[in-house]
DNA sequence: ATATAACTTGAATGATTGTTCAACTTTTGC
DNA sequence: GCAAAAGTTGAACAATCATTCAAGTTATAT
């Protein structure tokens, strides 16, 4: 019973990455081979098939957003403040050269009628990340308080995630933050 | 010279709804052959390739969507209200059984480094959806505070077509929006 | 009526798609 | 040390991909 010579994540981080880039569909397994260096028995071996290796994909990406918002969630006593640097952080994210967006956001998009598996998998994650901040929020929120803000918190994020795609303006979308999400309490200069 | 056979709005109305359903990559030319009855060579000659029927489908869809948009904004005196009326018709959009989301924002997601010029079409589509809320917005708010809404619109817009593509939940989307554009003036009731 | 330009047809192109598999190598359990 | 399990390899599969093109048809201009 030989192990396998690879490392796993390592692998996923590669193929994250491509499936993140270029999109399901447009990723081929060749794609993956030549990212991975593996060939295609070892992977089909260890993921199944394209979709398999996708879902894995789409898991070890939701498993490292969750931790790091847990983090920063954790980090201040104050739970605005908390979300106030998330949402900077995926501003500051937009404007850089190689953004592609959130890889949650772009799969659930692009998935379709075709792929209704992989697709509720993508909503179960995006409820998840819902959920983390809806639980932040009842600390200081009624039921159905902390529900519309984090209703409000996922909107304004898929904003950014689109918006940021093509506009790339800082100032533009922090306008827009301090304007929508007033109840964050930002600060006068920034 | 003869003229074509087919009726241009009729075909580009189908390859629309195909591209919006499966997207660009995942649309084949075969899926474009069936669905407009067209042979090969007839879409080739009409609109040179893949990319080029895609651009004309955006655009065929961007003309109606602008032509929707600007007929509710100018059929209220308040502009707030024709936004209202606007959103409120994206969430109902949104809850339908077959909803596939905007076809500008699916496909602004979708493209990427391969198809950089596709992806500069459909930035430039969208910003003319926001020019036209900001043209709106002139009327009763300073070029900043115009801009800041028109932008926070957009970011809501964004967020319409991502949550709703997962959720359908009706209320949820009300409350959030009615807590990130108070300046709106949502009514008591609805 | 005829020439010519516009359009349609459908088979064919070579490249790429996701996936399989028999042969081979490596590691493990006993 | 031996057998079996686990993993690797790379060629090969049929299917599908976007696109082309020579031949045939149609409509228009003169």
């Amino acid at each position: 019973m030989a192990r396998a010579q690879f490392d796993r994540e390592q692998v996923l981080e590669n193929v994250t990455n491509a499936f993140w880039r270029l999109g399901y569909s447009a990723t081929s397994m060749q794609t993956v081979f030549e990212k991975t260096g593996l060939k295609p028995g070892s992977i089909y071996l260890a993921f199944g098939n394209k979709e398999g290796l996708f879902k894995e994909s789409l898991d070890h990406y939701t498993q490292q957003s969750l931790t790091r918002l847990e983090a920063t969630l954790a980090q201040y006593t104050r739970v605005e403040e908390a979300i106030r640097h998330i949402l900077c952080r995926f501003i500051e994210e937009s404007c850089q050269a190689q953004y592609c967006s959130c890889f949650l956001v772009k799969s659930q998009l692009e998935l379709g009628e075709h792929q209704v598996e992989l697709k509720n998998h993508v909503s179960e994650q995006l409820r998840r990340v819902e959920s983390l901040f809806y639980k932040y929020l009842l600390k200081d929120n009624s039921e159905s308080a902390a529900q519309a803000k984090a209703s409000s918190i996922m909107l304004h994020i898929f904003g950014i995630r689109v918006y940021g795609y093509h506009s790339h303006s800082r100032d533009q979308l922090l306008a827009a933050l301090r304007l929508g999400l007033p109840w964050l309490g930002w600060s006068a200069e920034h």
